[in-house]
RNA sequence: UCCCGAAUAGCUCAGUUGGUUAGAGCAUCUGACUGUUAAUCAGAGGGUCACUGGUUCAAGUCCAGUUUCGGGAGCCA
């Protein structure tokens, strides 16, 4: 009975045919008693409904208050008003659901973003939220349409996972053991997780990567599109326990094609929003410069929203070495004057600081960075040849974008069985552990390469919000699991 | 986890060198108006000044601790 209704965004966009229609939605004003603005999420514009004097009793109008849901029968008419081109005569009004004015806490103005985390339940009504979480919608169908169209598998990885291998941070420990101090124990006084669910010990995954590899190794091109937890006592604004992250990996790959397959994706995923979500990114562009205003001159960001997404869309990233990276930073008036907190010498990792100098300063645009040296990074990484003495590096490569800094992690991988083992020694990976994953390099073992990039920043980005606990519905921090 | 900052009405904020009864706009409620666009006009109600302790004749204001929030850093996507 109520899939007979129509949706406002479709109603918006018609002409004044004098059809009778039916609508569903919430209130969002009520003005002069007579002009009702209401949304039900198709879009962030309301659909003024008029309730001529003497069709509604005064009870019922009472009830027609901000939050309250309606069920409104009525015609599509030219708007004698200037704010919109149609409206709803109403012909009859029902109250869905009464919002207790006193009680509601959103009102027909602007609140501030701190204010709406706390109310994350009801935040989804309001414009900012609205076009954040379409636009969310939007990418996370548009990377499934980009790996589809050029097909790619879509792997699941297991959340679960008994690997602890993966060393890209702190993990979530599953368990059905009791916490009390009753868990069975082993001689030395170590819990026995031989006695655990899964007969041994498990936690959330941090990465489908390994897994990822198995399946490239077979499909030739896969990618994983899930949550991810890091137990991490990470307190920013670009880090959550619980995330997702897309992972792409390709058989018969070198680092090349992996910079161009995240470049194409990225620019796809921009593109794709800005074709089809063109009314939220209007909205959030100029929420942004409205904010603007308010910010000290030097504090102003150089693009708007659309100048920035159009911008990356038209512009090769830049690419460059780790080690053309550290020259850059060297020869920068930045490091004459002594501005960087942190040292700049060959074999560091790259800073918060020098990867926003690279990004925001000198290239001012998306950088690409590849090459960096062994020491810092991962182990699965491949060993690039003919290195300098005592500067070995890995086919790493970070895609750093402005405002956000690392969007993309990822590398070509190490596929040579010999190298492949001696680095886990050398990095004290249990090797044993991870037979399964050096079948992959025992039989039939091909260059590969894949990358992960975390979907929140990629919201984060095309949305021109800065803080990513703003662009995922519920979002888990240290000390904050709420709803 | 570290550094910096903040916490006053439902929301956003003001509150002077410590000194009578803590204010404004918006929201809410009551009434008026009825083609309004965050409607407008008049009136009313609304406060554990985050919490705990201290200094003082006197603390929203000064000090210490705690909690929460925000920004930055580290870890990373």
């Amino acid at each position: 009975m109520f899939n007979n209704r129509t949706k406002i965004k479709h109603l918006l966009q018609s002409e004044p045919t004098g059809n009778e229609v039916i609508v569903m939605g919430w209130v969002r004003t009520f003005r002069n008693n007579q002009f009702i603005a209401l949304n039900d999420g198709s879009t962030n514009n309301n659909l003024q409904v008029v309730t001529e004097l003497g069709l509604l009793d005064d009870a019922t109008l009472k009830r027609i208050t901000t939050g309250a849901s309606l069920k409104v029968t009525g015609i599509i008419v030219a708007s004698q008003g200037k704010g919109q081109t149609v409206e709803l005569k109403a012909t009859t009004l029902e109250v869905l659901g009464d919002s207790d004015a006193e009680k509601y806490p959103l009102q027909p103005k602007k609140h501030s973003l701190e204010f709406l985390r706390e109310k994350a339940h009801l935040r989804f009504r309001t414009n900012t939220f609205g076009s954040v979480f379409r636009i969310r919608h939007s990418l996370a169908y548009a990377i499934h349409k980009f790996y589809n169209d050029k097909g790619f598998v879509y792997l699941h990885t297991p959340i679960i996972t008994a690997s602890d291998a993966e060393g890209a941070g702190e993990m979530f420990r599953v368990t059905t053991l009791p916490m009390d101090g009753t868990a069975p124990k082993n001689e030395d006084g170590s819990i026995n997780y031989k006695e655990d669910f899964f007969g041994k010990s498990t936690n959330l995954t941090v990465s489908g990567q390994l897994e990822g590899e198995l399946g490239a190794m077979a499909f030739s091109e896969i990618y994983t599109f899930g949550p991810t937890f890091r137990a991490e006592n990470s307190n920013t604004t670009r880090h959550l326990a619980e995330f997702w992250m897309i992972e792409p990996e390709m058989a018969f790959s070198d680092i090349e094609d992996n910079m161009n397959l995240a470049e194409e994706f990225i620019r796809y995923l921009i593109k794709y929003v800005m074709e089809h979500n063109a009314d939220d990114i209007d909205f959030l562009d100029q929420r942004l410069a409205e904010e603007e205003k308010s910010l000290p001159q030097d504090k102003r960001s150089e693009f708007g929203l659309k100048e920035k997404l159009e911008f990356v869309v038209n512009n090769p990233f830049e690419r460059i070495t780790y080690t053309e990276a550290i020259q850059i930073l060297l020869d920068s008036p930045a490091y004459k004057k002594k501005k960087f907190q942190y040292e700049v010498k060959w074999g560091i990792d790259l800073q918060s600081e020098h990867e926003r100098y690279l990004v925001e300063k000198h290239f001012k645009k998306p950088v690409i960075v590849t090459g960096y040296p062994a020491a810092i990074k991962a182990f699965y990484m491949r060993l690039n040849d003919n290195c300098e003495e005592g500067k070995q590096t890995v086919a790493a490569m970070d895609i750093l974008a402005p405002g956000i800094g690392e969007i993309v992690g990822g590398s070509q991988r190490e596929e040579r069985y010999e190298k492949l083992v001696a680095r886990m020694q050398e990095m004290h990976i249990p090797v044993e552990e991870m037979s399964w994953y050096l079948d992959t390099r025992r039989f039939g073992s091909v260059p590969h390469a894949g990358f992960g990039l975390g979907f929140e920043r990629m919201v984060l980005f095309v949305t021109g919000m800065t803080n990513i606990r703003d662009v995922i519905a519920f979002a888990r921090t240290p000390n904050n699991c709420e709803f």
